[in-house]
DNA sequence: GACTCTATCAACACCGTGTCGAGTAAGTCA
DNA sequence: TGACTTACTCGACACGGTGTTGATAGAGTC
């Protein structure tokens, strides 16, 4: 597909990625409120509870008009969790200056902490788009791209810490940034759901961190 | 309610939990039939893709019969990943054996690898217990269940180890449990369906025994 | 040969999704 | 001004899935 090529800037009906196709006018106030409606719904039950009738009501119009704004629930709901995941990738460059500022320790807590944070503020979209994993390919796609990328960030630092002689060799530094970073996801999932068994809030951090340390440099309290 | 009384043991109708409400001819065969449907669809395709006319049909019934013998799809599967839990829980006790025998990197490595047996023959049924955490609340119980066991024999484990001084102090016991028991969870169900990022089939293992005896021993070479 | 209990299914009621086609209202420009 | 376009709206429908009802057939007592 080529890429489109400039247009007249003036007039241009400007396509949004998975929303609508090209408008301008006051519908955006309409698409904007079916994404808050999703969002305000999702904190209070579940993503299959929720009806495309749902949406439509709490965004005051019809269904059909609903798929004009978006083609399916779900593409609503990867609308949400693209902008959570975008908010939270931030913090992910965040890690490499705190791990050069405040060392191992810091540096993971902070970039962990961050990570934890932008996604603390709302379960409801977390619990939805993990939900959307076992039927929506484009929710699993998203998810594994977002893993990949901070396991080679991880991979990467654990790669520098081996180098400057801060960490010792090991399993190969991917491998075990697979491991660490899928038990960060499982273990914060679960606290931020209140599953049993899951960590306590307050502690999560200390844990993970503990087992993250013990697991590149061999000691919980390196240089 | 109350608990149904003691009845005429002779022709007492054998209810199965989750199964149908008891009888006893024949139709043990459809049960069968349909359990065994349901096991083959789901090694073929996810469990939202096959709905209860193809379970009924593959069990040579038509749909309202299959209500005679479940009371829903879900149920099914429950069934299913009863008895597979079932399975695998045998290998739990074998770790606290293999650990006395084998010391703790021979311990934990017959362990898992035992669990990870289990599963490993159905991933199609791993995928349709997971996914029906989404919509389930007997699932989430299940599964909650499930790991709480685990959490509490491998707590078990790192408090004996501590208290015969093969491992030094750190974390409480049950929180750095439920953190390793996650990590296994998600990194083996990630190998298992062949997500990515993964680690291979053929290195999980080894890759989760390091974290393991690293977070609990401080090294990846314990006594 | 009346009675019961298992087993079966056609027909139905229901709900959620997504589409179609007929609009209306506001803007553009001849 | 009035023909034309574009954004937007929704009633009505078709479809596919779930779960229930009620009628019935056969096998097993007694």
């Amino acid at each position: 597909m080529p890429v489109a090529k400039a247009e007249s800037s003036s007039t241009t009906p400007t396509p949004r990625g998975r929303g609508r196709r090209g408008t301008r006018a006051s519908g955006d106030d309409r698409e904007r409120a079916i994404l808050e409606t999703a969002e305000r719904l999702l904190e209070e039950r579940p993503l299959s509870e929720i009806s495309v009738d749902d949406l439509a009501k709490g965004a005051g119009i019809s269904r059909p008009t609903f798929y004009f704004y978006f083609p399916s629930k779900d593409a609503v709901v990867l609308t949400i969790v693209d902008r959570l995941v975008a908010e939270s990738g931030g913090s992910r460059e965040e890690i490499i200056t705190a791990l050069a500022e405040g060392g191992p320790q810091a540096g993971f807590r902070v970039g962990l902490e961050n990570l934890y944070a932008a996604f603390r503020a709302r379960p409801g979209v977390v619990r939805a788009g993990t939900d959307l994993r076992a039927t929506n390919q484009e929710a699993r796609d998203l998810w594994a791209q977002v893993m990949e990328g901070w396991v080679a960030d991880v991979t990467a630092v654990i790669e520098a810490e081996r180098a400057r002689g801060a960490a010792p060799p090991g399993q190969p530094a991917r491998d075990l940034a697979i491991a660490l970073v899928q038990m960060n996801e499982r273990a914060q999932y679960a606290t931020l759901l209140g599953e049993s068994p899951s960590l306590e809030a307050d502690r999560v951090l200390d844990v993970l961190i503990d087992v993250w340390l013990r697991a590149i440099y061999g000691t919980a309290d390196p240089g």
